[in-house]
RNA sequence: UGGCCCGUGGUGUAAUUGGCAACACGCCUGACUCUGGAUCAGGAGAGUCCAGGUUCGAUCCCUGGCGGGCCAACCA
């Protein structure tokens, strides 16, 4: 029972608003066509969450169709790893693109069609400048360009030249094709614009069969043409790109009503980045374990650190579209998480840095198996799983102060606390290590009344702590993971030279080798998810764990509220 | 410096053909509690970037500033 997100629903962002007038005005025959074009040259982050789930959502919503298709124009960097990954990712996340999986480069020979038709009509042109000429012809923002030398050479002459490029007799770079439209244009994108490069590589998909690739300007908005598709969302970065999307389409004479494209603003989060560059980057220095690494806001990573489809599906349906950039607080992922995990992750106890107590009046040898049930009351659900209390235990050493402080409620000297599903004890001794002075060990005393029961003298204990059994506690290796980041926005203002690197919060890993957890979970499978009672969720990792070991990634924290005092009693 | 786009509490989104700014996260209080969790109740916090204009009335329309973003890869 997750609570209803539907009540209270959101009137539609601008994008909803279009296609629903589209919708209703019957612009496409009341059809809605969408589709997600990644290019399989990296993994998929949250960010593409974001553009799948407002694709893939709007499709779901109106009744139309979504396509996956992969822009597989460019092989430098592409392959079919990239693009298996990205399939099970997307296939993860719960996205149905039933039989529409299409390829860019399967449109390769209508594309060059079209090609060949845009230079008969005297729209395109080979220009055989090198790449440094056409850079400086091009202008920059504020001084127009100059047309190329090229630019009018015979229709019959770039026809043959455009031939013989596909039919591989020139190197890389020796000519290229481009869109005849007006080299002093403000938009840049429109100043002549190239359309396909001489590139001798072997595709991953094509083999050798082409050395001429189109370039995105041109095969994109003609791919979402073949397919049909009446609403092509990119983000806000792709704004000047529309010029070109709509005058390629005109040019090779796509009628209307046909695909339009509508930006957004692309994902940002507080404290993590978002660039495929920067994130193979972190990857190859080694600043993380690899693209799944669980610090990685890549869907593999998220998913490896125990966040499931639905929280991703949560935070993106909470924090809107608009077409304003922005830079979502790292709290909304969170809170996300846990409203989902929340309701599904049983609960269970775990000691991170153990402190051994000891229950004085508890019989030696003695076993009790407590009931403990999975859920607390309010989430509603079944199930319980066996405990088992001894006489000694493992308790949090942060759960033990020798000078409480007025709100500390924990166990102190002379001081009651419940252990979770068991008794309430009193710390009546505290044993020291004689030469560091550490506290080794506490000696308490229980009230055999309390278990499963207030205390019968009506008398409060106001904290509650966890524990295990120290004789049936099962070691484990538990990894405490934080923001990747130190700073909100690792990419800003960075000193002349300075990587944005430099920004890693050095803290964002903190292996726990040694952990204390009851034994009920060394028998489940490794990717099962838990929420250990007073910090946070876990899920056990599927890599690392299993055959006898046990290691656990934490998912994100418990919402902290004792946290906040401590700081503020440090703090003031 | 050219073109285009954007500017609503700390953050993200709303405000349906102009009608004294709403929701969520975060923050603060309190209640409840065998998780300092969850839940519940309450509160603070913007007068909508600024200045003009149109209007009985402007977050919304107009003009001019200011601020931010994108664009000068044979990347997407």
């Amino acid at each position: 029972m997750t609570r209803d997100d539907n009540d209270g629903k959101r009137p539609p962002d601008f994008i909803r608003a279009m296609v629903e007038r589209d919708a209703e005005s019957g612009k496409y025959g009341g059809r809605v066509a969408t589709r997600f074009p990644p290019e399989p040259n990296g993994y998929l982050h949250i960010g593409h969450s974001k553009a799948i789930w407002i694709s893939y959502g709007i499709a779901q919503e109106f009744g139309g169709t979504f396509n996956l298709r992969f822009d597989d124009t460019n092989p430098t960097g592409e392959n079919q790893s990239y693009a298996d990954a990205i399939i099970e990712d997307m296939r993860w996340l719960g996205v149905d693109w039933e039989d529409r999986l299409y390829y860019a480069s399967d449109y390769f020979e209508q594309l060059y069609e079209w090609g060949e038709k845009l230079i008969r009509d005297g729209k395109a042109y080979v220009d055989s400048s090198t790449e440094a000429e056409i850079r400086e012809y091009r202008g920059t923002v504020t001084e127009p360009g100059r047309n190329s030398p090229y630019r009018d050479r015979p229709v019959d002459e770039s026809l043959d030249l455009f031939r013989r490029m596909r039919a591989g007799e020139f190197e890389d770079g020796a000519h290229v094709l481009r869109a005849k439209i007006d080299m002093a244009h403000p938009n840049m994108t429109m100043r002549d614009p190239l359309l396909y490069r001489i590139r001798h590589q072997h595709h991953f998909r094509q083999g050798d069969d082409w050395c001429i690739y189109p370039m995105y300007d041109y095969a994109h908005c003609l791919e979402d043409a073949i397919e049909d598709i009446t609403h092509s969302l990119c983000s806000l970065e792709f704004k000047v790109n529309r010029e070109i999307y709509d005058w390629i389409l005109d040019a090779v004479g796509i009628e209307r009503p046909r695909t339009e494209q509508t930006e957004f603003a692309r994902l940002n989060i507080d404290y993590t980045i978002m660039s495929k560059r920067k994130l193979i980057q972190l990857v190859e220095d080694g600043h993380v374990s690899g693209w799944d690494d669980p610090r990685m806001p890549t869907v593999a990573g998220l998913r490896r650190r125990g966040v499931t489809p639905e929280a991703i599906r949560k935070f993106n349906e909470m924090i809107g579209v608009s077409d304003v950039d922005s830079r979502i607080e790292y709290s909304r992922l969170e809170y996300a998480i846990r409203d989902d995990l929340n309701w599904t992750s049983p609960r269970r106890l775990a000691v991170l840095d153990p402190l051994k107590v000891v229950i004085t009046g508890y019989p030696e040898g003695e076993v009790e198996w407590v009931d403990a049930p999975e859920y607390p009351r309010d989430v509603g659900k079944e199930g319980t799983r066996r405990v088992p209390f001894t006489r000694e235990i493992w308790i949090e050493r942060s759960d033990f102060m020798e000078e409480p402080f007025r709100k500390f409620y924990r166990l102190a000297p002379g001081r009651e606390v419940r252990l979770r599903h068991a008794y309430v004890i009193r710390c009546d001794e505290v044993v020291k290590d004689p030469e560091s002075g550490e506290v080794v060990e506490l000696r308490c005393s229980h009230d055999p009344e309390t278990m499963g029961a207030n205390p019968a003298d009506g008398r409060k204990v106001r904290g509650t702590i966890h524990w295990v059994s120290a004789e049936h506690a099962v070691p484990a290796e538990v990894r405490l993971y934080d923001r990747l980041f130190s700073v909100p926005d690792p990419e800003a203002d960075l000193e002349e030279g300075a990587s944005f690197a430099m920004n890693l919060n050095p803290d964002s890993l903190v292996v726990v080798e040694d952990a204390r957890v009851e034994p009920s979970l060394a028998d489940d499978p490794p990717g099962t998810r838990y929420q250990f009672e007073r910090h946070g969720y876990f899920m056990s990792d599927p890599e690392d764990s299993g055959s006898g070991r046990l290691v656990f990634n934490r998912t994100v924290t418990l919402r902290d509220s004792w946290a906040k005092i401590e700081a503020k009693r440090k703090g003031s």
